[in-house]
DNA sequence: GATGATAATGAGAAATCTTCTCATTATCAT
DNA sequence: ATGATAATGAGAAGATTTCTCATTATCATC
């Protein structure tokens, strides 16, 4: 139950928690912020676009949902699963594939290593064009 | 010379372009369009913010600067020199390293073709904590 | 279940980064 | 040198995100 998460990360069940994160959960896919504020506006919640920024970064810090800055326009939200991946965003029709490679987790390892980084996160992104015949060519 | 690269662009040879483009050769590294701003102001330089991010643009779609957007505040431009790269950032200090393993590289290929993506771009950044006293640690 | 200290909310203002508009000025082919 | 056209600079405006603060909701305690 979302409830327990919500508690565990020290915050108080409030409406707007909740409805946040069961959206992200009922989703399952990224979310902006103003993505989850239109949705919740159309299923008739009373809720204004500052909470969901406020309560979105709360859950991020809490280790609820994952934040990723694709390029341009809007950074997205989704579930933390606890599986990291990463992501391929088709520049035309806006789809998201999600992928996890050890060998690239690895190599990653041994580049902060050899250049004396300890890392803390990182974000890998391709960007192309996806299989669909109108995302098709440049 | 700066001034075949942006003829070769179609650009005009003005002097804000002549300026904006030296300034990031001779700097050689990560620059924000505000960090131009302000550093031909102070070389006395006549010129307005607009003007950098207009010019920085079209670098961009000319080939001859990168744009990179590392998370949090602005986006850095650096001189295109050709041979593709990623980075790494130090959450810390700001400090970015630079590398290119072919390991990835290759992996990426081949991830998007399994997936039916045409890579277009992709940004690879490892944020961590550079080796630094100062900057080690959480 | 009622009470109250405290946290959370929502609306709008504001901050931040970037692009746009448009009158003025510079470039460059002729 | 001239003129068509492109570029510039200042400020307005757009886009995204955060902040402020008065009002409201939560929840531990009674
Ligand atoms: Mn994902
Ligand atoms: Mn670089
Ligand atoms: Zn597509
Ligand atoms: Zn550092």
């Amino acid at each position: 139950m979302e409830n327990q998460d919500i508690k565990k990360a020290g915050l108080k069940i409030t409406l707007p928690r909740v409805k946040i994160l069961t959206l992200l959960e009922k989703h399952g896919g990224h979310l902006s912020a103003e993505d989850v504020y239109k949705i919740l506006l159309e299923e008739g919640e009373e809720i204004g676009l500052a909470t969901v920024y406020r309560v979105l970064t709360q859950f991020e810090a809490a280790g609820l949902v994952v934040r990723q800055n694709f390029e341009g326009g809007q950074s997205v939200f989704e579930i933390d699963s606890g599986d990291h991946h990463d992501h391929l965003v088709c520049l035309k029709c806006g789809k998201v594939e999600e992928f996890l490679d050890t060998t690239i987790e690895k190599r990653q390892e041994a580049i902060a290593r050899k250049l004396g980084f300890t890392i803390k996160d990182h974000a890998l992104v391709i960007y192309g064009y996806c299989d669909k015949p109108e995302c098709n060519q440049d």
